[in-house]
DNA sequence: CAAAAATTGAGACGGTGTCTCAATTGTGGC
DNA sequence: GCCACAATTGAGACACCGTCTCAATTTTTG
């Protein structure tokens, strides 16, 4: 999970300005549940700026993303969501209720390894995604 | 890859009509590269049967999914493609041009058990992703 | 203080996925 | 082969999403 004072601090040290556009998001961020999508960052960030607006919400998580702060990702659904680039980047989804869990353990290097291996491809980052029903919905 | 006699008899056999609309789909799907997005669906359908409708790719992948004769999937993008249910559901992505390579080895078999045990997930399929730049883009 | 640069909100736009509805079509029973 | 009925269809309406433009505002700089 970001904070505030370091989301605020990276970017400032980017060269970005620091206003209430982009505090307010970057507030939702830290404070917010994780696997935001932009709606629910737009919506949530209205009710501390609520001069807030869809572009600048695209435009902010642009930057966070460029400046690998946060990750964007897809899980199974056409929204993207972000979670921060430093939590697991590995999901465990529900597809009865949706509920996500993410962690970290990881299996994959060796197969990194192979793959770069055979294809020829410089593998920079990977995503595992397991999908099944979780205690409560079975 | 899907073979449009196999998909048509289980749609049939499933209690489905085998239309041409749906006869057009499952060309497609047969003789179409990986990862077709329902427009591509569409567009490559609408040559062989030329009143094809949106609404009706939706529908018949739908049912293809249903019957777990196809499998969606989001590659990083907004857009749902779909594979084989049958093929390997693992890929390779080139984060540069796009080009996909899909393939089976699998060492997250362990890593399903441990995830089952800790979670409580009864964990039906999972799915690899690994992004980086392929040879030809390096 | 003035000019330039960065950022913003509002709204237009094209594309996507869903839905409705009247028209058409495939199928099993005859 | 024909018929009646249920399944299926295409067309288009619709809401939503992500992108873009642009004029207005804010911030920084000289």
């Amino acid at each position: 999970m970001p904070h505030v004072a370091e989301l605020a601090h990276k970017l400032k040290k980017a060269g970005y300005k620091l206003t209430p556009a982009r505090l307010a998001v970057i507030d939702v961020l830290e404070s917010g549940g994780e696997h935001l999508c932009h709606n629910q960052i737009l919506e949530a960030g209205q009710k501390i700026y609520p001069k807030l607006s869809r572009a600048t919400v695209y435009r902010t998580m642009d930057i966070l993303v460029e400046l690998k702060l946060m990750r964007p990702l897809y899980l199974n659904e056409p929204t993207q969501r972000f979670v921060s680039a430093a939590g697991g980047h590995h999901h465990l989804v529900c597809t009865r209720c949706g509920q996500t869990i993410e962690f970290d353990d990881c299996t994959a290097n060796e197969l990194v390894d192979q793959l770069a291996d055979r294809y020829g491809f410089q593998i920079h980052h990977h995503l595992l995604e397991f999908r099944g029903v979780c205690v409560n919905c079975q």
